[in-house]
DNA sequence: AGTGTATAATGACTATCAGTCAGTGACTGA
DNA sequence: TCAGTCACTGACTGATAGTCATTATACACT
């Protein structure tokens, strides 16, 4: 008797039509505005029932959060090729511009993961989310570093730690995005934000090009 | 009768009382944790006479926040040579040397200047504060513009917005710190604080010195 | 159908805390 | 001495995250 597995779909459809309802509710009307009653309102549902399905206000946005990293994930692994003909350094200019259209189309998930590295979201609050999320952001990471190898075994990037690399690579776009994120900032630099970004991914797949680490310069000379 | 320019000056010293004892709050139990009340203790006053002297506890930690960047200029603009005579790469080092330096002997000023992006700094709550700061921001940028300015006419970097640079030098020294604050990517990229860092300057620095940007790539040949 | 049990949902309630304001009293200058 | 000003106070208000005793619903078994 299918009962139990009905109960357990309808149990997973609740728990998704109350992240559909926050989901609308921070987006719309910014993260710190909704309030549970207001979620629960748009779930139509009772408050109570909220908690039956999520710890915490917290966690919901934690789990908003992980939505966003996969949608990121996806992005840019779509923009990765299948074969290793394309040369790694197209690759990396995809990876990079598929996190810069990302930030684009999706400006409240951004908003969201760059929440998260700035320390809100306290650790404390739910630990295995947490935990999930550096996860997920260690797979973009470690998406960029395959791509960087890719180039140091095929003598593009001479660097001698790729993994470093990206994480270099990785801070640089995510600064730049973070920086222009502020109208005043980029009224300052007079520039617009995809000025700057392809400025900077510039700056540092120049500097992978160029590339020896300084401890193993002599060998380009 | 200095009894006006006496009042100015209790109202100052409690003034800076109020912001002592709320510094001591925040940065040993947290950004989220204290309360007004517990500030109003510390600080041996009531809670109204907290309101008396700041608009709301929001405005508490931009003040505190302003505090932070203006240490932060301070120790940039002491890494400035007086002289032009230092090279523009080596003082750029030095900025970024200072800026590392500061994030790491202050933690929780950093913390602080990175969560200013994050919502607990609503630009609708304090816009002037809010301004003050991307403005004090917007100095320590200068001061690297001023920099790579130089190093643009001295001929070792040959970029043609030296703003943009500037820009995405900062966006990338930036990136690197809030990257590495988190444990488990330090533990991924298997890598400390000062050695990424060390690495992206490098990065972005031999982006600099290679650097034209693509535009005018024809003339290194 | 009738009934007992498990599961789901409810919303009034509690606790916490930012921010307010009517009231208190100390100091001042006349 | 006293009226006026100023700094200060802390009980109070309103908002809201999270709880839990109660109620409703669905189902299994007779």
């Amino acid at each position: 008797m299918g009962t139990a597995e009905r109960r357990a779909r309808e149990k997973a459809q609740r728990r998704r039509e109350i992240l559909d309802a926050a989901r609308q509710e921070f987006f719309e009307r910014g993260f710190h505005h909704p309030t549970m009653d207001d979620i629960a309102a748009r779930a139509q549902v009772s408050k109570g029932t909220i908690y039956l399905y999520y710890k915490s206000k917290e966690a919901i946005l934690a789990h908003l959060l992980l939505e966003g990293l996969d949608l990121l994930l996806g992005q840019m692994k779509a923009a990765c090729p299948v074969s290793d003909a394309t040369p790694p350094e197209q690759t990396l200019q995809q990876l990079a511009l598929a996190y810069l259209h990302f930030c684009q189309t999706y400006p409240n998930y951004f908003r969201l993961i760059m929440a998260f590295d700035r320390g809100r979201f306290e650790e404390s609050i739910c630990p295995e989310l947490h935990q999930q999320v550096l996860e997920k952001s260690l797979q973009g990471l470690d998406l960029l570093a395959r791509t960087i190898e890719r180039g140091v075994e095929a003598g593009d990037f001479p660097v001698d730690d790729s993994w470093q690399a990206a994480g270099a690579v990785w801070a640089a776009l995510n600064g730049v995005l973070v920086l222009m994120a502020h109208p005043l900032r980029r009224q300052i630099l007079r520039s617009d934000l995809e000025t700057m970004f392809e400025a900077s991914l510039d700056l540092v797949v120049r500097g992978l090009k160029d590339g020896t680490t300084h401890e193993h310069k002599e060998e380009s000379q």
